[in-house]
DNA sequence: TGTTCATGTGAACATATATTCATATGTTAA
DNA sequence: TTAACATATGAATATATGTTCACATGAACA
């Protein structure tokens, strides 16, 4: 089994051959995407994070409404739609000192859907 | 605008209204849910995480060989392997010594081409 | 039986992160 | 201009997390 492959001297139980290894190293995405994307679901892996984007499906919400619909107070908010706001998943308009956040993007709630469906499988 | 509401005495800036207030409570998903799905997407919010999954999505392997091919050392993949299989996310078949890593779960591919999917629109 | 090998695991460490507090910024209204 | 308010932000703190190291476990094989 172990014949035809080259790669990894480190083990000697190695299986996978090196058009294996070759195919894997293809269809890995570039250093700099991994990044972005492990980058993209920590912002999903908190629940204050989801719990506003939650909020956000329904209607767009200033900060203060978030807060209090949270019962969480301004400034953790704020800190955090900073956070999305980063990851391009909110956007906002200001209203005099009032500012509205909104979605984003449109995967949003497909991939919080497919996540979902993995909790629930089980 | 503001005359309908009565939830959130703590800022008077709010526009949102007692029904929408309560079909966020209503959509937003109770509070274990939210917390195991926060838990799922932190697992996936990982480079060394990622690069697994993406090696499992070609073939199964032994923990040498993911090792061997992220170039990192086994312990660490061992520890993450540890994560992901709390996860239900990857499963094990044990032949000998030899412990065969695969994915548990179709969704994964699905969530990720997503997360790309958001990467890539920017 | 004793050695080698693949894997798992606990402790230690460095780093990242979420929240709070105090305060800054900028807008509205008196 | 001053006061009140909504929001943003930096510092501080507590907590979580990823990797390494050393070693334990368990299987194969001489």
């Amino acid at each position: 089994m172990a014949e035809n492959k080259s790669f990894a001297d480190s083990c000697s139980c190695t299986i996978i051959h090196d058009d294996v290894v070759n195919k894997v190293k293809a269809l890995m995405p570039q250093e700099e995407k991994l990044y972005d994307l492990a980058e993209l679901f920590k912002v999903f892996g908190d629940t204050t994070r989801i719990k506003i984007l939650c909020s956000l499906f329904e209607s767009e919400m200033c900060v203060c409404d978030i807060a209090a619909l949270l019962g969480m107070n301004q400034s953790a908010i704020s800190h955090q739609l900073r956070v999305l706001k980063q990851a391009r998943l909110v956007k906002f308009r200001k209203d005099g000192k009032v500012v509205y956040y909104s979605l984003d993007d449109e995967h949003i709630k497909q991939i919080f859907d497919q996540g979902l469906n993995h909790i629930n499988e089980r």
